[in-house]
RNA sequence: GUGACCGUAGCUCAGGCGGUUAGAGCGCCAGGUUGUGGCCCUGGAGGUCGGGGGUUCAAGUCCCCUCGGUCACCCCA
């Protein structure tokens, strides 16, 4: 027996529900902040990810799904939604700005451990060519909101300002002369970065002491990126959303420039706690190499952690089960399940003829049915008898009494 | 990439110091009951004991390798 690759999986029943349940809320979400839906190839130049994410980033050094395809090309299967977004946008010749919402699976290559798989999926939401911070300001609302909205409890917000590049530049060398002064107490991973990646030994857990009075971006913003951060908090201040300033946050991708942001569940003790993260990334745009700037801010929410963190939804998956005593009246009693179901009823019935009426009822009682009705000789009277399973006995009704009797309590 | 623990039926697990035909509960199917589900009773299907190699008269059990799972490191969603 073929099974599943390591680190994939099979979503199904019951769990699919609260899945279907966090996507029911994506796109509720989208649509009432105005977000258009964007569905984007799953495989990718390998380039967009090495010059758009980043070269010495974890995520394009060691995790990525890379190969050739038949004509030769360096293919990759997508680690994250952004830079696909950028890239379609202004490949689309876009003008102005773009709201913008995608869902799917990504997938890098990693140890599986809890919160982690090679295939996984994430919802999105992506505010293009939009410089005001009250555009970040909506899309970390969005976020906070949707959590909220799928039952995750106990959510905290961590923001950040990594400034603009030529903030960084600067402060990149601040960095860099604190750490090499410290370059014995630092692992030997940190060291490597440096030269490489400086910002990234910040959020490092083998550095913290290290790095506990290091120099931090927020103290060493230009004027431009000080106003933006001191808008979005007044933003947020404003909508109410409680959050923590949190120097050391850079997170792992080299395309943020200005307001990082990550969120957490208190659900969650273990390591891999972040529910979604993002941030404004005005250089993503030049690095994949477009003409036109796009300022724009963007979230990443990943679902199988939100998931882990939602209630059960609950609730029954059936309104109705269909007894039919005479397989000769299966067609008609077809016919009504159709129209059963243009009310809006979820409807079903047992698709082998002519089992016993004891059978029918207990598939009915299993496929999580709320009521039973009988089509059997009163059905010649234009009436069906009914059953709510846990109460009482049945009652007969007309056949057109029945999606309201189903609807009434 | 590193480390720890774990792989026996669809699921949860039992299998004493290596010994005869590998078991239980739940679930599933059928019947008891062809106009009434749950409870109960009877019967049934379902196993390369993760895979490969080795030791042995004999391996689910001991050894080695490998694959997979879980968790942690690392990193991130």
């Amino acid at each position: 027996m073929i099974s599943r690759l390591k680190g994939t999986d099979d979503i199904l029943p019951p769990d699919s529900r609260r899945w279907r349940a966090l996507f029911r809320a994506f796109y509720r979400l989208s649509e009432l902040y105005g977000y258009d839906l964007a569905l984007l190839p799953v495989i990718e130049a390998t380039e967009l990810f090495s010059r758009g994410v980043g070269e010495a980033t974890e995520v394009v050094e060691k995790q990525m799904y890379t190969f050739e395809d038949r004509g030769g090309r360096s293919v990759t299967l997508r680690p994250e939604l952004t830079a696909g977004m950028v890239r379609a946008f202004v490949e689309a010749g876009a003008l102005g700005t773009m709201k913008l919402a995608a869902e799917g699976p990504m997938f890098r290559y990693e140890q599986p451990q809890k919160g982690r798989r090679r295939q996984f999926y994430q919802v999105d939401f992506e505010y293009l060519g939009e410089a005001s911070p009250d555009a970040d300001v909506e899309v970390i609302e969005l976020s906070h909101r949707f959590l909220e909205e799928v039952g995750v409890e106990g959510i905290t917000l961590k923001v950040n300002s990594i400034g603009d590049s030529a903030d960084r530049l600067a402060y990149r060398l601040i960095l860099q002369e604190f750490l090499r002064s410290r370059e014995a107490d630092l692992s030997p991973e940190a060291r490597r970065r440096i030269d490489s990646n400086p910002l990234r030994v910040l959020d490092s857990k083998a550095d913290v002491e290290a790095v506990a009075d290091a120099p931090v971006p927020i103290d060493h913003l230009g004027e431009a990126a000080r106003a933006h951060f001191g808008a979005v908090c007044a933003g947020l201040d404003a909508v109410g959303i409680p959050y923590e300033v949190e120097g050391r946050l850079v997170r792992g991708l080299d395309y943020y420039n200005r307001t990082v942001f990550e969120l957490f569940s208190s659900s969650f003790e273990a390591a891999q706690s972040a529910l979604g993260g993002g941030g404004r990334y005005d250089p993503l745009a030049g690095l994949i190499g477009s003409k036109k700037e796009v300022p724009a801010v963007g979230v990443a929410l990943g679902c199988d952690r939100i998931v882990e963190a939602m209630p059960d939804p609950g609730g029954r998956r059936l309104d109705l089960f269909v007894a039919v005593v005479d397989a000769d009246r299966r067609d008609e009693a077809r016919r009504w399940l159709g129209q059963l179901r243009s009310a809006g009823l979820r409807v079903e019935w047992d698709p082998v003829p002519g089992r016993s009426l004891r059978g029918q009822f207990k598939s009915a009682d299993r496929s999580g049915a709320g009521a039973v009705a009988i089509v059997g000789d009163e059905w010649s009277e234009g009436e069906v008898t009914v059953k709510r399973f846990g109460t009482g006995e049945g009652e007969r009704l007309q056949i057109e009494e029945v999606a309201s009797w189903l609807l009434g309590r």
